[in-house]
Parts: C-alpha cells; sequence; structure tokens
DNA sequence: CCCTATGTTCCCAA
DNA sequence: CTTGGGAACATAGG
C-alpha cells in the first residue's frame, strides 16, 4: 500500500523513535524474512528512505532494508500484551519493539552489506522533480506516461495513488506516450508532482483502507484526493464524471474531458 | 464464485 | 533492445 509520503511518515517517526538505539532481540515469525537475522546488539545509526524502501543503517557496516510492497505495516508498540494479526516479525528495542505486520506476505525485510545497484534518475519526485531533466528522461519512451512515472527505474516512490493524482493535477491523459509531453506539460507534471507529494507528507499518507503509520493513526490525504477511488464522482473541475479504466494491470481513475 | 487491492518481478510476445 | 500484457506472489474484503 505505501507509496513516498507514507514511507518518508514510517521514516520520520522511526528516527524519533529508534535512532542510536540497540536492538535487544528479533523474532522472526514468518520464515521468508529469515534474512533479517543475526542483527541483535546492533546499534541504529541511521534511518533513509529510498523510493518506497527503507534503510536501516547498522553499526556493523549493514543495512535492515525494508520494502513493505503492498499490505506491510510497521508499528511502535510499548504494550506487549496483544501481537497484531499478521505479524511477521518483531524486533525488541530497550524503550519499546518495531513490529512488522504483513497480511499479504509480498514485503521484504532482510539484512545485507551491498550498497543498492540500480540507477535512479530521479530519486526523490517531492523535492528535485526539475521539468527539464523528468523531460530528458522520458527522451524518446512510447510507454504510457502513467507507466513512465510509476517506473521505480526511472523515479522512485511514485505508486498508482500519486500517479494518478499528478497527472490529473496537471491534466495530462495517463495513456498519453513519454516521449509526446510539451515542455510545458512537464512543467505541470513536475510541479504537481513536488506539490502533491508533499502535502500527502503532511497529511501523513493516505488511508484508504488499511494504512496506518507507526503510532496506528490513518493519514489524512484520502480527503484530498480528486480523481484516486472517485469512480462516478464529480470531476472537481468541470463537474463530469470521474472515470475508471484499467492501464497495464492498474486501477487508473481520470477525467476524460480534463485530461488531454 | 466473481472482482478488487497503495508493489515488484519474471516470462513471453510483438 | 523496447514495450506491454499477464501471471505470480498470498490474503482479505466486498
Amino acid at each position: 500500500m505505501p507509496e513516498l509520503p507514507e514511507v518518508e511518515t514510517l521514516c520520520d517517526q522511526l528516527k524519533q523513535v529508534i535512532l542510536d538505539m540497540e536492538i535487544q532481540g528479533i523474532d522472526i515469525i514468518d520464515p521468508k524474512l529469515e534474512m533479517a537475522n543475526d542483527v541483535k546488539g546492533r546499534k541504529i545509526l541511521a534511518v533513509i528512505r529510498r523510493g518506497k524502501a527503507l534503510e536501516m543503517q547498522l553499526d556493523n557496516d549493514k543495512n535492515l532494508l525494508l520494502h513493505l510492497r503492498m499490505t506491510g505495516r510497521l508499528l511502535w508498540q510499548t504494550d506487549y500484551r496483544e501481537m497484531p494479526a499478521h505479524t511477521r516479525c518483531t524486533i525488541d528495542f530497550p524503550h519499546g519493539r518495531l513490529v512488522f505486520i504483513d497480511p499479504r506476505r509480498f514485503g521484504i525485510l532482510t539484512a545485507i552489506q551491498d550498497r543498492d545497484t540500480g540507477r535512479v534518475f530521479i530519486e526523490d519526485p517531492s523535492r528535485n522533480c526539475s521539468a527539464k531533466r523528468i523531460m530528458e528522461i522520458a527522451g524518446n519512451r512510447k510507454t504510457p506516461i502513467k507507466s513512465f512515472l510509476m517506473d521505480q527505474r526511472m523515479i522512485a516512490g511514485i505508486g498508482n495513488i500519486y500517479a494518478c493524482e499528478i497527472l490529473y493535477a496537471a491534466s495530462v491523459d495517463p495513456w498519453r506516450k513519454a516521449c509526446s509531453l510539451s515542455q510545458k506539460e512537464w512543467k505541470g507534471v513536475a510541479e504537481a508532482s513536488e506539490r502533491i507529494l508533499r502535502r500527502a507528507i503532511v497529511c501523513r499518507g493516505t488511508t484508504i483502507s488499511d494504512w496506518r503509520d507507526l503510532f496506528g493513526r490513518k493519514g489524512e490525504y484520502q480527503h484530498e484526493l480528486r480523481v484516486y477511488a472517485q469512480n462516478g464522482n464529480p470531476c472537481p473541475k468541470c463537474h463530469g464524471a470521474i472515470q475508471r479504466m484499467r492501464l497495464s494491470g492498474r486501477g487508473t481513475y481520470f477525467c476524460p474531458s480534463c485530461q488531454k
């Protein structure tokens, strides 16, 4: 579920709680996460976000990497009496414990030494989304603009909700070929990207169904969605009906008259 | 039973 | 090589 704003929210909150703290122990419940063992006694030197992934730097030259994929959640508990449903792993600290919950079990938690491999052209579209740069990267690509925005090798962090919202804000049809956008349209996309993602971070993310922050609270950006999950509702600009169609297997919400 | 789901990766085909 | 489609992963909810 989590995209850039949700992961940024967790990153901020984790820093408040576990920075410089020592891992007292780890309880791996889902054997898929076995690679995360052997972190007992390590201190958390830093917590950083890379796209939709979190990287916790340890004091032994390793990193604890976390990707929540579709349904992953993190929860900080100071009351240990209850183990949430679908808990896959718990990490104990002196003052509380970090619980990794993941019903669909797509999430990844692993401790490794390696650095991240692939180069990402735009590492943070909530901060440095230059229209010129993004246009350069798009080059001659014929892939739909929405698929391009969601391609994690190009731009790190944009997923289905925010791709729909950004393209609506920029009045661009999600099916347009990336190479076909004008300079002016790229400017609109880049500005919408920074503005929407930053606003969503302030709102601590979008809670459509089960997203919760580190302390179990819902986000607030769902109240500001213009098209995502607004199927059939009136477009805020032209009052026509928002439509939902499928693009590369993903539900895509847009206004057919405002997005060209 | 059907369809849907905020993600990524892999296989296959054009 | 590029691109797109579909399936897979695994589970819950409408």
